[in-house]
DNA sequence: GTGAAAGCGCTAACAC
DNA sequence: GTGTTAGCGCTTTCAC
């Protein structure tokens, strides 16, 4: 074993190339290129021969030229929004895990905004990447259109496609499935006046939830009470809470969009209105993000299952590539409930369902159905 | 302009080459090329005859081939840890972003455990990454070598070197200031029995806060009255009260190591021993995590510019790039203390320090030191 | 300013 | 099984 064969001296960045294994080994370049790659034929004392040159000249196989021919670069694109909202950074993290058990590694594209999905998405197909997941952004026609003609398959987390992404998978929560849960937790409770906070009115998400929502009092008998807009965040479902809780016919639950506005409401509710939770407002959220569980809130929500949601989008972008994917496949994830003390229970008819110290579950089977576009 | 140029009937996943465009505009390969390059001398006539042809085909340069021969990928080798904590989350928002702006991608490994980074960062180098931002976790001996001789600059984001890897650059918020800052804030305010809560002994993040609080308070004449372990969870931080609180000697002001240990002994604090705070106990915290701003805790903390943080990781990587840096460079970033309602304010001697409804902020000038290794 | 030719490091046919 | 020969799509001397 030589040692001094890495750096010729001059500064040079010159790679330990297959060559320099070959003449290490006494083989050629192929035999090199074979040892390298799982399912080839190569003798196995061979290949002990090569891996050990490698090993003693210190090459790996340099995956950017490997790609230019094998025409599969290994590197999936990943287009995400605004990671420092728990959700993403979960599912991120989820993804990032997912890619990595395949082989696979993520090429991120952080998205100042869903406007610049596109630009973004552009620049990662030039990186030829074999796959495209696309959480948080709507997809325009054109660029579902380029992915289309460049064979690279694309897959949408948590988002419908816009009008013409008919290419795109989609994997996602079964959001009304969720808001479902909540109307017969609360219903069963035996609330009477409820109310739907509502995220961001063009938010598949925030619209999903709510007509689960609403589909699932009305299997009850019952109707909204109320319902106001928070916009996602803290201020805005401290702010909604001004005005929900402020009315003469007070709903005695809520349910809101996701877990940042329940906080704030539930802040304004004590603060403002002097209100106890639950015993005077049952609050419900979605997302189960770490500051839901603090004793200060003990926020009950709905949970969605990032990592198979993960699993799903990645499972997802194998499958279609290759294939061709014409029509619009999506797979939907079942949420779970997450009970803790911000939602009154419904008095326990046969045995304890509530667990103080962890939290117990609930299951729930996918609704079944999920729009293709908005 | 013809229009069927791209698909060749077949499912043969083609790509629009630079030979298609050169065609198309009636000029050679190598003039497209130079055309897609910035720096390249073509008549400004030939570029654009050249880019209307590559619109006008769908044409965009092949990033994988280019890299090829000019033995620059433009991606950036992220390796990150526990992306759900949301400083890391921050932090990997903020890198995308500056990486973006500087026309380079991220191309991120998610480390399960950070004995896994090796394994990891290996693979990076064979995507031929121009550099690799390694934050959360350490580097070990054999790795950096690798760095050094494929000539890749490795910048080390808020850890210190392993024993062995003088070849990576330092880039980390300015810990020992921070708590520093916190050590003055609570002498000012009058508190005499001080508590540390320590995260991960192992860490420097924690023992860099700790020093810097210690030798804060040494500098009023003031010592540790007790100090406990946490190891940087909310449970952790929950279980060191029961410890710290019973004391007979029960401090009156606890510096935890981040946000997440002090709000689970804020909650501990006054449920089980109905301690307000911050009459009876002040907390301090180091972070700035979203949930420190929630009205149940309204946690002062120690925040970190996490785009500053970023913005200097990445220049550092840049600055590497090619260069020889021998020795380990290393950059401090100042942090500022961001006084909420959870610690005592010192008796305002001139002038109002603290704003009820947003956040005072104090900058810290960076302490200067920074042990290359642990 | 532009084109021809020679690679970047690797894998994929095809012979042997 | 293994070596030889062509490329993958691009950039880059080097002539002109």
């Amino acid at each position: 074993m030589d040692d001094e064969i890495v750096e010729p001296g001059t500064g040079g960045r010159r790679w330990v190339t297959s060559a320099d294994v070959a003449r290490e080994a006494g083989v050629s370049r192929a035999a090199v290129s074979r040892a390298f790659t799982p399912g080839a034929s190569v003798a196995p004392e061979t290949r002990r021969r090569i891996l050990a040159a490698a090993d003693a000249v210190g090459y790996r196989p340099n995956a950017i030229a490997r790609s230019l021919n094998t025409r599969r670069s290994g590197i999936i694109g990943v287009v995400i929004t605004e990671i420092a909202n728990p959700f993403y950074a979960r599912l991120l993290e989820a993804l990032g895990i997912a890619l990595q058990e395949r082989g696979l590694m993520p090429l991120v594209s952080v998205a100042p905004d869903p406007e610049a999905t596109d630009e973004l998405l552009v620049r990662l197909l030039s990186y030829q990447v074999d796959g495209v997941v696309v959480a948080s952004a709507t997809l325009s026609s054109g660029i579902a259109a380029r992915c289309a003609a460049a064979r690279t398959p694309i897959v949408l987390v948590d988002r419908r496609a816009g009008e013409h992404g008919r290419e795109a998978a989609l994997v996602g929560a079964d959001n009304v499935g969720g808001g479902h849960l909540v109307a017969d937790l609360l219903a069963a409770a035996g609330h009477r006046r409820h109310a739907f906070l509502a995220g961001i009115e063009a938010t598949s998400t925030s619209t999903e939830r709510e007509r689960g929502f609403v589909s699932g009092l009305a299997a009850h008998g019952l109707t909204l009470t109320a319902r106001e807009v928070g916009r996602f965040s803290y201020v805005g479902g401290r702010d909604a809470a001004l005005r929900l809780l402020g009315r003469a016919d007070r709903p005695d639950a809520v349910f809101c969009a996701n877990d940042e506005m329940a906080l704030g409401l539930m802040d304004a509710a004590r603060a403002t209105f002097g209100l106890r939770i639950p015993q005077d407002l049952s609050v419900v959220g979605f997302d189960d993000t770490p500051s839901a569980a603090l004793a200060s809130y003990r926020l009950t929500t709905v949970a969605q299952d990032v990592t198979e949601l993960a699993e799903a989008a990645v499972t997802a972008v194998q499958e279609h590539t290759g294939s061709v994917a014409a029509s619009a496949r999506y797979r939907l994830i079942p949420c779970r409930l997450v009970l803790r003390e911000s939602a009154r229970l419904p008095p326990p008819p046969a045995s304890t369902l509530h667990d103080p110290n962890a939290m117990t579950t609930a299951a729930v089977p996918p609704s079944g159905r999920m729009p293709a576009a908005g």
